[in-house]
Parts: structure tokens; C-alpha cells; sequence
DNA sequence: TTTATTATTGAAAATGATTTTCATTATCAT
DNA sequence: ATGATAATGAAAATCATTTTCAATAATAAA
């Protein structure tokens, strides 16, 4: 979907938008969870068993570096990936929910309803972080760590 | 130091405070890095050479499950650790910082001037999520991701 | 204090995610 | 088409972390 937008967005980084790196953005695309560069692999397989777990890595590495991707963890020992915000218009609920961890069970909440208040402060402080370090912010995580109701 | 607080401490959790654990807790008092399992692995090795990796694994998991260690990642492949907000008195200035990632060569900012505001919301965010989630919230952490100075 | 019980330890092996290497293939500019 | 170069997949390598297991240390019981 919208090839050219992808293959232009590719090429100002010196890329090329290949048949795997279609395949692997559709199914991010497709996809509202956080996968791991396995489940990308195994799905994007059954539709194009050619693909390789190694071109898997590497595209969400350069996904990442472009800005489309986020790498996230919750200490698994291994990343999740999701599209960063507004790059998949249809399931924007999906993106930036923060998250709640259980540093017992590793148990993990997400939730994205945020306060008006929540993110109009998010927003200021990104904008007085952007200043003060020179540094262009385009997402954040917010990961809170505690007990869940079992474990408490 | 304080070996009674945490012998205490380890006796609530059904667990010992053992030697190897009484030098990775000093160590973790004494930096005030973001340490790695191996970091402190070698350091500690130098005042007692007897000990092995495994158990600083094994006594890391422990400290973060007793909530006086929390595990950072910056997408190195690897954990860092450090100690929890209010857990080395002296050192108190490091903790609780907040990091800016750039997404192209993963540079990290920390930074730890938060803004009254900030400072506020959060907490009231915290207790908004705990009552909603029935969470007891120990610790967060916010991660924001961009392009550095040089990588903008 | 001695003894029995149980948690903890270290070494080595195993695991599992991610990276690297390298020869082959696909894509793009000409 | 053709040549140059980026991208690919398979296999091997790497590296952090876990597991296994026999030996040891810490506690509780006698």
C-alpha cells in the first residue's frame, strides 16, 4: 500500500524498497501488537517463505533508524516492535500507550488513556528538552514499575 | 554497611544476605553508573575474586524482584541496573533520571532537572494508575527517542 | 556446639536473540 | 541491456543470560 510514499521515504535515506521490506511493513502495518523480529519472521513467511530471519533484523534495524519503527522492552530478553505514532493512520489507537510493569510476575498493562493534562505536559516537556539539548524528540515511553494486584 | 537493615530486608524475602550478595549491593551503593551484570561483575571480582557471574545474575533478579534494583535498557543488547530511588542515600542525584535516545546512533542523554510541574503530574499520575489498575507503583521511567544534535 | 536442613554458590553447558560473513541475487542508473 | 551497488539468505559466530548440578555456606534444630 502507497508504494511510492515507501519507496521515495527509502530512497531519501539511500535505500532501496524491496519485496521483503514491503512484506515486513504490511504486516507492521496489519498488525496492532508488539512483535518480536520472530513473530514478524513467522508471519511475513506465510506469505513469502523466502524471507529470512536475518533480512527481518536488519529491516527493522534500518525501520528504527528511519523513524518508522520503535523498538520497545519490557525485559523479555528480546525487542517488540511497533510503528511509531501516525505512521499507521487506521489503528493510531494502537500507539503510544504507556505501560505498567510488575517487577515480580513481569506481568504487563498497557494503557492509552491518557489525561488531557497528561499530554499537554508531555508535550511541554518535550518541547523544553528539544531546546535545552538540541536533540529532535519524535516519541516517548513511559514505563511504570510496581507490584500488580497479585503480587502486592 | 547497615548489614542488619539488610539482612532484615533478605530475611522478609525468605532469603539470605549472603557474602556475594553484601559485595553487589556495596558495589551498586558505591558507583553511581548505569552498570551492566559484567560491570559489576568485574569490580566486584576484584575485592572478591571468588565470584562467578551466575550469581550476579541470579542476585540482580533477586534486587529487582525486592524492588531495590530496577533494570534499564538502552537497545544494547544488554541490561543495565541501578538502584532504586531512595535505596543510597548519599548518591541520591543520580537516580531518577529521565533519558533522550537518539535513534541514529543511540547516543543517551540523561537528565535529571525535572520541572516542578513534571514533578507533580507524575505523581498524580501514578496515583491515577494505581487506583485504576490496582498497581502499587514503586518506580517509572520515561524514555524519549529522537535525533541528536549531530544526527538531526 | 554439633548436626540437619535448606538456600546459595560457581563452573560448565545450554539456550536464545541478535550479528556477521560471504557468496548470490535483485534493483537502479546509465 | 549493462554495470555498479545494495540487499538478501544461509550458516556460522557472538554475546548476554539461564539452566544444571554437585559442592558449599548459612540457618535452625537438637
Amino acid at each position: 500500500m502507497q508504494c511510492q510514499h515507501w519507496k521515495k521515504k527509502f530512497m531519501g535515506w539511500g535505500c532501496r524498497f524491496t519485496q521483503p521490506r514491503q512484506f515486513i511493513i504490511d504486516m507492521l502495518l496489519k498488525s496492532n501488537k508488539h512483535l518480536t523480529a520472530e513473530d514478524i519472521y513467522i508471519e511475513v513467511h506465510k506469505s513469502y517463505p523466502n524471507i529470512g530471519l536475518t533480512t527481518v533484523y536488519r529491516t527493522l534495524e534500518l525501520l528504527e533508524k528511519m523513524g518508522i519503527v520503535h523498538r520497545l522492552d519490557f525485559g523479555e530478553g528480546k525487542s517488540r516492535y511497533e510503528l511509531s505514532d501516525g505512521i499507521g493512520i487506521e489503528n493510531k489507537t494502537v500507539h503510544h500507550h504507556h505501560h505498567l510493569i510488575c517487577t515480580n510476575c513481569r506481568k504487563i498493562i498497557n494503557y492509552t488513556d491518557f489525561s488531557e493534562q497528561e499530554i499537554k505536559l508531555m508535550k511541554e516537556i518535550e518541547a523544553e528538552l528539544s531546546k535545552k539539548y538540541n536533540f529532535k524528540i519524535t516519541a516517548h515511553q513511559i514505563y511504570f514499575y510496581g507490584l500488580c494486584a497479585k503480587c502486592k
